[in-house]
DNA sequence: CGGTTGATTATGCTCTGGATGAGCAAGAAA
DNA sequence: TTTCTTGCTCATCCAGAGCATAATCAACCG
């Protein structure tokens, strides 16, 4: 019981296209006699003939028609297999799970994606905004591929992911517009003691919130009293506009005007915070490599930082 | 350079079905390590890994997600062509071109049709109404597949075609219905002596045209005055219902009722006139072979003759 | 730390699939 | 006609593909 292959089909479908044999075997690059048992051998299977032929012409039987007609979108379909099989390959096509922090769509995702989407526009790439320590359980998971985390991220995480620096952003004060400092440029550390802070969980997102702890007691001399949590920027914003409190948050988040909150420059430069993309160190699918490749271009152009 | 083949195919199929190399060896009917060598194989034409494995878990990759469906779907158009061919091969599927005299219309066709159409609905059957000398031509050039004709044939068409009986009907005599003769039920043939004649063109279909020749020559003692020719059964009966003449014809033409002719038996019965079913004698389709199965079945069963 | 599961590597064998050459039928040319 | 050419098929032979068996190795499990 000899299974139909594709040779059998390409054997039908070369004779069908030349109704000859001589010229059909000439390009599938074989000799006559074995095209003729191949096509012999598909009949004897199918139960039908595929060709009338006597010795001096090939016509197609209504079977033939039928059958080489198939038989052509089949061998298409196998071509578009392959194609499509070695586009993915490439990450020319698929699909791209990308996780971020709020912050990050403020500033670095427009032109990013833009780029991205310019380069490789066959692939759906899918954004959910996330807080750092989601993110890394996600890419655990595999359900997310790449994520632009705040760093640094707890040790077991540093083992499976690489963290690739995307950009660095001074830390600024938000401010609700009616509040006594909020006529001032830039603010110390210090004046901001005994405020109530609206902040983002810290069990979420160690890396920006041990940071500005670590700003309040040593620059400011003071513990930061939690006054809020909020895990959105646009809620932190919002809380502090609501007069709930003040923050202190990464300097992307001035693009987020009109709320009713000020924003105000760190007296003692606080060190920037920094913003990067975490990928797995295994298992990275070229879709997702490509991506982080389009990602370290944009952020590496002159004039970014 | 090995090509895909289906063997590739199914196996990929096979894996990402099971997730297990080994079930997925045992369904195909092969052992493990072959199946492995096929993946790999695979892997390295297309130049992509489609299952992630360690030696514990198998995990299709995103290219293998794209691949697996589009060899479904792949493998699908096969089973189809194959199947399809077998069918067309039962002659259960496919096309007939099936000619016939004018007269076959009025009585056969219903019931072989009917019959047909419920045995084989997946057949398209295209009817032509032709002569006899006609539908031989188009028999030798394949441009018909079976043709009720009336015999004899010519000799040259007896050798490629085979002809089987399916009915056979008495001669009638046809008289516009204000002829001297309209009254009477039965005619001697010697009556129509001089009479002008309504005659389908004899190089069309000589055997009916020289049984009815002969006719009048040995029973009528005379020889009949061709008046006017008419390719259709129907145009024959109006050219007599104008008064061009009289003619004589099959006994199913007394079913075109209503066009102000009579019809009268002949009175030295005469040898009935057959119709048959022509077919080549070689190269016959297996949808033409079933026609003419049941057109056997039709003509042979009780109440017809 | 063995035991088990399960994929891969290594090796040998079988049988398929292709090449080569002979056979043969049908049209073309002489 | 006879002969030549064309072109599909049959027969034989060989290389390599594809499968099996056995060995190897890695990970989960008790």
């Amino acid at each position: 019981m000899g299974r139909v292959e594709l040779r059998h089909l390409r054997a039908a479908v070369a004779v069908a296209d030349h109704l000859h044999f001589g010229r059909a075997a000439a390009e599938l690059g074989i000799a006559q006699p074995p095209l003729s048992q191949a096509v012999k051998a598909l009949e004897r299977e199918l139960g039908v003939s595929l060709f009338d032929r006597d010795t001096r012409h090939v016509r197609l039987t209504p079977a033939g028609e039928l059958f080489v007609a198939d038989a052509r979108d089949a061998l298409a379909m196998v071509a578009r297999a392959e194609t499509r099989a070695r586009s993915a390959g490439r990450g020319d096509i698929g699909e791209l799970s990308v996780g971020m922090v709020g912050s990050t769509t403020l500033r670095l995702l427009p032109a990013l994606l833009s780029a991205y989407r310019t380069r490789y526009p066959d692939v759906v790439v899918r954004f959910s905004e996330l807080p750092t320590a989601t993110q890394i359980e996600r890419l655990r998971a595999h359900a997310l591929d790449v994520g632009f985390v705040r760093p640094p991220l707890p040790s077991p995480a540093e083992a499976e992911l690489v963290l690739l620096p995307v950009a660095r952003e001074p830390l600024l004060v938000v401010l609700p517009a009616g509040h006594r400092l909020a006529d001032r440029q830039r603010l110390h550390v210090r004046s901001l003691a005994g405020e109530p802070f609206v902040r983002f969980p810290r069990h979420l997102g160690a890396g920006l919130y041990d940071q500005i702890t670590a700003l309040c007691r040593h620059a400011g001399g003071f513990e930061p009293r939690v006054a809020q949590q909020a895990i959105q920027m646009q809620t932190i914003v919002g809380l502090v506009s609501a007069g709930c409190g003040i923050s202190i948050v990464p300097g992307s988040v001035a693009a987020l005007t009109g709320l009713g909150a000020v924003f105000a420059e760190l007296m003692p430069a606080a060190s920037p915070v920094e913003l990067a993309l975490a990928v797995p160190r295994h298992g990275v699918s070229p879709v997702a490599a490509n991506f982080v490749a389009v990602a370290r271009d944009v952020t590496n152009a002159p004039g970014q930082q």
